[in-house]
DNA sequence: AGAATAATTGAGAATGAATCTCAATTATTC
DNA sequence: GAATAATTGAGATTCATTCTCAATTATTCT
């Protein structure tokens, strides 16, 4: 029970910060690490509220925060300008659909690179970046036709 | 009065989009102008509030919106996860720091072909695309010391 | 193991941003 | 200038998120 490396990652996150580890915190970590994808805050409280020890939505978001600051999940926008978390499974950046919404990972070693080379031009320290590129996916192009 | 290029651009809008041009918008978008970089919606409300003739908040929600989409302003998020618009001049990217909160400006035209190449390669069409770099600005880390 | 201490939880209240409602007002058209 | 359609303002409303605080629970210490 709660042991894949997620959770031993959480825990330790939690004994660093001399936070406790409960039943709900880890609960939490379990909903979460059953979404695929990309996962918004209502659809755990819903997915939580159809169990039988149900927990309070304030406490999915105190834990929801303690996850992502342990680094476990992180959050961006849809094209709505809502808020919408995945699990983070190393770095990757983003392209999102204007048309259908869908939301297309990528990584390309290039453009991390050339990024660290202009942060050094301004002296600017990074430690992370967020990059969404908008436009339409190969999928609605070739149904416009 | 509102002379400058960028009413003549908004009143265009206006009426390309069967829109009335109002001295309400007239007035949301001179107060627009006056800021300089970047600013709340909170900021420009305030200083609507201070005038002779305040106009009301959910005009000024009404306007912005309406501004946005005329493509003079746009939105990002700063640090604290708070809505923020900037004035649009021309395409540019952010650099943020996560001690001081300054939105740092930058262009860089390798970054901007990258991206295209990226986008062929998986056969998505760019239209624009959001970049931001989290980390410590060069004042901050001199500070340090 | 049990007591003492500090952290956490839940339920609902509170906040804050953004949107909606609708009657009164105003821009536009003819 | 009259008719028509769009807009405004004030306050109510919505929705996400945070807060409050008494009751509960994890952790630590012996």
């Amino acid at each position: 029970m709660y042991s894949s490396p997620e959770y031993r990652e959480f825990r330790d996150y939690l004994h660093a910060n001399g936070m406790n580890v409960t039943p709900e915190r880890m609960e939490v970590l379990s909903l979460v690490l059953k979404q695929k994808g990309h996962f918004r805050i209502e659809d755990l409280i819903r997915n939580s509220a159809r169990r039988k020890k149900s927990i309070s939505r304030a406490t999915i978001y105190r834990s929801l925060k303690a996850i992502e600051q342990a680094g476990l999940i992180k959050s961006i926008r849809s094209i709505h300008d809502e808020k919408i978390f995945e699990i983070v499974k190393g770095h990757h950046d983003h392209m999102i659909c204007e048309l259908c919404g869908a939301i297309i990972e990528f990584y390309d070693l290039d453009l991390e690179s050339l990024q660290d080379k202009i942060c050094d031009s301004q002296d600017f320290l990074p430690s992370r970046h967020v990059m969404k590129i908008f436009g339409t996916c190969s999928i609605c192009r070739n149904k416009k036709d």
